[in-house]
DNA sequence: ACCTGAACACCGTTCAAGT
DNA sequence: ACCTGAACACCGTTCAAGT
């Protein structure tokens, strides 16, 4: 499944080849056994070799997030700012999906490339175009944050892996069900309301996409109650700014 | 400033012993140069002697996240949902402030350990008791996500490292600040309104404490009209939730 | 200009042995 | 019951050499 690129010796290496390589390898075994001379062996040639192509690991992590962002699609912010800022988080979501570690790694990286920053700058045009002030616009690409990738903001990781694997008879699964009430009753009555099979508490059984889209929208209703109120930041903390003339 | 314990021998080793000097060892010397070797020799053993306490790594990483979550404080949830939450979760901040590794390794557990388990129990706590249905509360925690241990989802990672460090003389500088506008105009736009000082775009000069105040405001207002509207799942989207009779 | 080989200073972890 | 020593199968990266 996954030694089946470049049998065939001499074909020259480039730094584009050594991403792409990087990039569906990571997908094929993880961001966390992809090493040098993993991929090295993968593109059928010596760990030093990739040197010449790429300074160190870290900037081989670079250039894959290079990759990842160029699928996202091009800025359509002709359109309002909700929507336009919607369309484009929801897209580079999309993009990202595939790649379970480009989340990890986009975040690991402290400097940023001019692939990041573009793609950055083009939430602050939305916001700008829009009408938002430099200030406001400032906050809430904070407070958009990490959603402007599409992430959420994860807690319930791994649905299935919750305490120890259950992996023996049912009734130990119903027994540890039952532990999990007693010490957790507030997660277990959540659980109960919305569990599709009973198996896990939170977690299980949760639509990612409506979770993801319910806070973004969340957030997106309130960046818009602040643009509308004209809030700025001199007042401090957004349910203390004093509404202006809504609606 | 890293070999100041344990330069008695015999002591005899024991789990919290391990994980207290995990974390200080984590603290002094980053996450990334923690190693059962590293943390062996700080304490004096051979590394093999560290397995009769921790099974391996991952629960080594699971336990210095207990130690942790100690010193969050209690939960106060007598009070009204909105300022207990928000007073648990500037407190989970203010534990976490200290241990910059904490954010990482709590987002890479999978499993969830009991303490973690617990700690999210007592915000779906408040909630609950706050009158949100099962329902909202469960898209509440959703929402909230690693906010409830005080992470700001972070973009800007590392306010210094915006593209190459700039060690050079200030025209340098100045001439990479002309370039940065050139091609991230509307961030560069963001900058000039809100820089402290002009070094750096995004990022520099920024509160983090206020960023994440404003985000976690944000949130809470959006939670509290939601739950003024009795709003339901069904429906989909807050935005696209039917007012009932708000006030 | 690009690739190779050998080496260095690290990892986590197993297994058999010591006290 | 707890700790040790040697070993295995890995890392990223340097340096000097090959074609």
């Amino acid at each position: 499944m996954t030694a089946e690129r470049e049998a065939s010796p001499r074909v020259r290496l480039n730094r584009d080849r050594v991403l792409l390589a990087a990039v569906s390898l990571a997908d094929a075994i993880g961001i966390e056994a992809l090493s040098m001379r993993r991929l090295a062996q993968e593109l059928g040639v010596v760990p030093m070799a990739l040197y010449k192509h790429v300074a160190n690991k870290e900037e081989l992590l670079d250039g894959m997030v290079e990759v990842i962002i160029a699928k996202i699609g091009p800025d359509e912010s002709d359109a309002e700012w909700k929507p336009a800022v919607r369309r484009r988080v929801l897209s580079a979501r999309h993009a990202l999906a595939r790649h379970p570690w480009a989340r990890r790694v986009i975040e690991s990286r402290t400097t940023q490339t001019p692939a990041v920053l573009s793609y950055m700058d083009s939430f602050a045009g939305m916001f700008l175009t829009g009408g938002f002030s430099a200030d406001l616009a400032h906050h809430v690409m904070h407070a958009l944050g990490g959603r402007m990738w599409g992430f959420t903001q994860e807690l319930f990781v791994d649905p299935a892996a919750t305490a120890e694997p259950v992996a023996g008879p049912p009734e130990a699964r119903a027994a540890l069900m039952e532990q999990m009430a007693a010490h957790y009753p507030h997660i277990a009555a959540i659980a109960a309301s919305s569990a599709h099979d009973g198996a896990t508490v939170v977690g299980q059984g949760c639509d990612d996409q409506f979770e993801f889209e319910f806070a973004l929208d969340l957030l997106l209703d309130g960046f818009e109650r602040l643009h509308r109120e004209q809030w700025t930041s001199g007042i401090s903390g957004p349910s203390r700014a004093t509404p202006v003339a809504a609606d």
